[in-house]
DNA sequence: ATAATAGGTGACCATCTGGTCACCTGTCAA
DNA sequence: TTGACAGGTGACCAGATGGTCACCTATTAT
């Protein structure tokens, strides 16, 4: 009878949607942005956008800051190398990481 | 207008699941076990864990090898990297891991 | 002051998802 | 060869989730 629901729940729950893996796709080519400037680039309203970045902040991917009258979104990459540690122990990192970017070095090379 | 579910959909989605996610620990701790050995573990019946394995061998966090009537489960790390390198560039990738190991030691050490 | 701008709340509905069951197939041992 | 065991399918139901709307607050510029 494990406990379910561990405490990255939100975390996982937060990534599941692809529209906000979209929003941290921008944040992470540069972050600092607006509510209004996210909603410009996606085909939804503002409460929709809005909804979705109040969860990412939930879950601790996204960190807020007010300025004004604005609020500013910024990528927080922790909970993300935390996936990443619970499942890739030291060693194993070595050789999939080794794997991946040779894969990715491959396929650019014939793109 | 982007395009909204990614390839690596199916990989998020297996993710968003506790049980899942439960399923992925015990194979990290030692892979090769099969259904009902996992099933075992959860308080569940057999068909809901069966689903959730299907799901994440869909998803290629699992691969299986069957065995006789057997079949084993085995934990593949590659989508876990990729989500990693998809939001943690070469650089932020030094910073975010050195503070997480930090914290992790601290955390161990008080504990 | 006041109008425009940026952000926010709670309710609501269509759809997706987790879990169970009745029932079926393939493999092993006595 | 026949019973027990490991795995598998399709339908079904309760609850969670994504998206919209009507309506509200706070800051800025004229």
């Amino acid at each position: 009878m494990p406990a379910m629901k561990d405490d990255d729940d939100r975390v996982f729950k937060a990534l599941a949607d692809p529209t906000r893996r979209f929003l941290l796709d921008r944040l992470f080519r540069r972050d600092g942005r607006t509510l209004t400037e996210l909603e410009s680039e996606l085909e939804m309203t503002r409460f929709g956008v809005m909804k979705h970045l109040r969860v990412l902040e939930g879950a601790g991917l996204v960190v807020t800051r007010k300025s004004g009258r604005e609020k500013l979104h910024f990528l927080n990459p922790v909970p993300i190398r935390l996936i990443h540690d619970r499942w890739i122990d030291k060693y194993t990192e070595r050789r999939v990481s080794a794997l991946v970017d040779l894969k990715t070095e491959l396929e650019e090379g014939s793109a």
